[in-house]
DNA sequence: AAACAATAAAGAAATTTTTCTTTATTGAAA
DNA sequence: TTTCAATAAAGAAAAATTTCTTTATTGTTT
């Protein structure tokens, strides 16, 4: 069986998750008032290779000074904007508990380009609160408030067993990407986006590793 | 620079990575009285290749049946085995905030082999109350509590900034695996197993996505 | 009973990602 | 001023991962 594969972008998918990271620590240099950094520097933070820091920066549009590094502020400038994190865009989060107030609890969100903007639930023991600042509304009114509210992204944290459903309901409702915090996967048109992120992927690799030791 | 790397496993990070999802799956069809599963079956849930499915497969003990696939009872325990999630492991948390006990509402973890007996944090009003059935202690009786409960890995909830402080002490009172939500890269021993966690990587994924469609 | 179709499995090929090597540059030290 | 060492950048090589191809098996249909 052969999958359709969208050549989503030029740019490699782990070059896409290290960058996030190189960003938090420059924005920490620039904090501190550091001018340069160079690949070393990052790549002692990261753990990685200094190569790989290279290669990962060349795909933006910064070039870094030799002997010198890169400019901190202008790489701050330079990776938000290739994250897309300067332009923020509107999300709804569906399922408002544990896992979803705790992400509309993060601020960092806001940091990083997304903006939470209702937050909706079938519990009439939480509609009608207000989450650090999000208002939490029954399900029923989604449709209405995408359309006023021009939200491109959902946030997924109902329980497995309701993902399709509401998978269902957000792409009929024009959303364009699907963020899927459950361990379910959906199935959604072509041109819809989704990311699936389970946490129970990196307790496997834990585990593996432990396992590994174990038998040395 | 070169990196020092303990060849971790015989088994590609990806593949630990989705067997995870693999199990959920077939759990869901065990539940439904399914008998047997083909790798075309899970790799149309999970959308990917189904040769894919049965490389990651031959890793563990199992073995299909031509045309009819892998019996659903024994795929259920040999990737519950293989994935460690039999043997519980007993974990603390550090940092009881929202995301903090997020985690510790999610009772998915004691599903996957997790079992966090005790939680910790600074903050007056978190410190004696119990979520979800842990108790959340302060932190300086972490060191006691650690030696008298064999806990090997350390779950650290804590705001970025106490990120390092945070992972020498759980490393200076002999835990073995950190399992990292802060975007705080923490430098540890060698011998202690590093997983970070963090979702910004995954909405830089949504977002570059997300472009690709805007430019094509 | 024979032909067919769906499948697992193993190995080869292709692709992707990381690491290594080389070169040129430039600030700092001698 | 000259030499040295640290660095970025580009390309080559290596390694890892995914996809493709082939073969053998076996339930189902004719």
């Amino acid at each position: 069986m052969v999958q359709s594969s969208r050549k989503s972008s030029a740019v490699p998918e782990p070059t896409i998750r290290r960058m996030p990271s190189y960003l938090s620590y420059v924005k920490v240099l620039k904090k501190k008032g550091q001018q340069f950094v160079s690949s070393t520097q990052i790549a002692n933070y990261m753990n990685i290779d200094s190569t790989q820091v290279t290669k990962d920066l060349s795909y933006t549009s910064i070039v870094g000074k030799t002997r010198v590094g890169y400019e901190v502020e202008a790489l701050v400038e330079v990776l938000s904007n290739f994250l897309g994190f300067t332009v923020m865009d509107d999300a709804f989060l569906i399922g408002a508990g544990s896992l979803g107030s705790a992400l509309l609890h993060d601020n960092g969100l806001s940091q990083f380009g997304l903006n939470i903007v209702a937050a909706f639930d079938v519990d009439p023991s939480t509609i009608g609160k207000n989450v650090n600042g999000v208002e939490v509304y029954h399900i029923d009114q989604f449709r209405d408030l995408a359309q006023q509210m021009n939200v491109i992204m959902g946030i997924l944290t109902v329980p497995a067993e309701n993902a399709q459903t509401v998978a269902d309901l957000m792409v009929a409702w024009g959303i364009k990407a699907i963020w899927n915090f459950t361990p379910a996967r959906i199935k959604v048109p072509d041109e819809i986006i989704v990311q699936n992120t389970t946490i129970y992927s990196n307790l496997a690799v834990i585990f593996n590793k432990l396992h590994a030791d174990r038998k040395e």
